[in-house]
DNA sequence: TGAACACATGAGCAACTATTCATATGTTCG
DNA sequence: CGAACATATGAATAGTTGCTCATGTGTTCA
């Protein structure tokens, strides 16, 4: 019995449109890939990264040169660069001591303009 | 005299590729417009927010509604809910005692469509 | 081989954030 | 009005994160 309260569980208040629920839940994606989906985005929300992504885009650059770029330091930037690789978002090659970075999908500037999109379109 | 120290500061290595680094700087928007876009990736990167947009961009629901569709308890919603729309990605009105939610944005599909491209395609 | 340089990385810390808990606000209805 | 209910919100907390500092790794060149 209770079968009820094993559902709701943690909603402390009474199921109003358990119709509505049920219908939006058959058409959620699986728990999983909207968890990976927020994994991703959470790459794309601090501007260190958001920058780095974006000088990428603009032309393959080496860790120094970012760096320099966007004034900070050579550490700070090869720490993001490492949790970039992680997301698949960049790809590395090495020429000698100079290790050079580059976009790794073709997506990023799709989903910035998306982004842009949004900022511009209400003013904000 | 010390100019060079004045542009390169908190770089810790020689600037290799001047010529790339003025090139990019030239292509960059502005600073702020770089933060705002991170601010608004933040909002997508927490699988809470993922899973309400996601929802809300089926059906129209109340904050109750949400709750017991994710499982979480209906003040956690609630908070999340202001920061979504404060971020103007969603919207809600009154109806007596329940306010219902939906998107204020038609971008945010959008948005999440082509992250899922990403995640899908490199089979992570 | 060893100094110099570009880059990577681990530990530590300060700042931020998502949730919980308690309580407040706003609405309906008897 | 006052009880009941849906929602909002403030404070506190546990977990996360981005940077710094120190140091390690890999490469070149004399």
């Amino acid at each position: 019995m209770k079968k009820k309260a094993d559902v709701i569980e943690r909603c402390d208040c009474v199921m109003i449109h358990e119709d509505t629920i049920e219908r939006v839940r058959k058409n959620m994606p699986p728990e999983e890939t909207l968890y990976d989906l927020a994994e991703l985005f959470k790459v794309f929300g601090d501007s260190t990264r958001v920058r780095i992504l974006w000088a990428l885009d603009e032309s393959e650059m080496c860790v120094c040169d970012i760096a320099a770029l966007l004034n900070t330091t050579q550490s700070a930037v090869s720490h993001q660069l490492r949790y970039l690789k992680q997301a698949k978002l960049v790809k590395n090659r090495r020429e000698g001591k100079t290790v050079y970075y580059s976009l790794a999908d073709e997506h990023v500037k799709q989903i910035f303009d998306q982004g842009l999109d949004h900022i511009l379109e209400d003013g904000k």
